[in-house]
DNA sequence: TCAGAATGTCAACACTTGTTCACATATGGC
DNA sequence: GCCATATGTGAACAAGTGTTGACATTCTGA
């Protein structure tokens, strides 16, 4: 036995359950990320601080900084996803699809906040292996969103290139809609109304010129 | 006088001319960030170091880590401002400007790499003073584009707020295909040709777009 | 020419950082 | 109930960090 008193417990924050300081990491990190950091000015120390565990242990949960990095990309791509599966479930799209398309992601976008502002900051950001985690999700994002506009009755006899051209510039939109609502009117939703009514109309003079398209390279 | 040789030298590098180490310390940054590197995760003493001066000399240039920030946002858009130039200077716009536009921008970008690799990995990034620099910026250029389409044919008779969603949609797609281009083909020219096609495609079909504009909303 | 501004140096301060190692405790499956 | 495994602790290391103050050199303009 040490000289020390033995009655007095050593340990100080008592341990969580199963997976729940993993989490705890993941989320304490969007956390300080939105506040004016980026991933490669984190520190390892400032985020087990604010979890309340050691240093040490953070070693536990990812053996190198860069494995989570990567489960942060998981993590933050799950509420993209999920727009993207709703705009699969939706009917056959006609004009107001392109309405309920924006909004959804509006309220994705102010629903998992850091998430996406993690998305945003990260995707042109600093270290390489999570830009490039992030560049892949975007890409399968694209890829289904082709397949689905390819679906649509405008689009018959398309090359699967304009396709993917479409795609893209339909996910840009969204994209930068998605950044600047973070950027200028944060979860305020008053804000967000003129950026969302300028991207409904932009999303409606894309479709406009997909109408035009094909007679336009028939020609 | 002190007890050591006053014949011995002190000065390790020769002082360089009037504002030269200023934009050296501007060029070393742009290096570094171009290099896995983001400004909040750039330190004081590594930028000192590879342009050759003592940490404290940073000091003499710049009073605070934010004034370089500023200044450095202010350096890297004078590349992209110059774009705007010779947009404003082409003749009436018809369907060959876009392709000109495409490619004098990727030329741009190409030639000014490290400048265009910052702006876009500061845009949503990190420090928030470097961000609303960036994005200050961008919406002047906006606006000057704005302005620009509005004296096209097609456009007569928009409104100011639809003008400003078209620049918004050119821009956007821009500087996503600039982005892209860094991230995924870097300077070598061959690998952003299907890209600068794509760009182009995109361009094409806002235009498409925007002829049917007018009608579809006086419909 | 020569005083003052510009530019650079050096030493020192008090912190923070990532990672290692050996050790302690709780938890879950058998 | 017991034992392997998961999780957390604490001390220690070498290195890097921003910023200060007092001092030295060079350049420039009147």
């Amino acid at each position: 036995m040490s000289l020390t008193s033995s009655s007095k417990p050593k340990r100080k924050s008592s341990r969580r359950k199963r997976g729940a300081t993993r989490e705890a990491l993941i989320e304490a990190a969007f956390e300080l990320l939105g506040d004016n950091k980026s991933f490669d000015g984190l520190s390892l120390r400032e985020l087990t601080r604010s979890v309340g565990i050691v240093p040490t242990a953070f070693y536990r949960h990812f053996p190198r900084m860069e494995d989570f990095g990567l489960a942060l990309v998981e993590d933050a791509f799950a509420a993209f996803r999920q727009v993207v599966a709703d705009l699969k479930a939706a009917p056959t799209p006609d004009s107001s699809i392109l309405q309920g398309l924006t909004r959804t992601m509006l309220k994705s976008v102010q629903a998992h906040e850091l998430r996406f502002r993690f998305i945003a900051a990260e995707r042109y950001g600093g270290d390489a292996g999570v830009r490039g985690a992030i560049r892949k999700e975007l890409r399968l994002i694209e890829s289904e969103v082709a397949l689905e506009l390819g679906r649509m009755p405008v689009t018959q006899g398309w090359s699967s290139d304009d396709l993917r051209m479409l795609a893209t510039l339909f996910i840009n939109t969204m994209v930068a809609m998605a950044e600047e609502v973070l950027e200028r009117a944060g979860t305020d939703a008053k804000l967000a109304k003129p950026l969302i009514d300028a991207t409904e109309k932009q999303l409606r003079l894309i479709a406009l010129g997909a109408g035009a398209w094909k007679t336009h390279t028939a020609d």
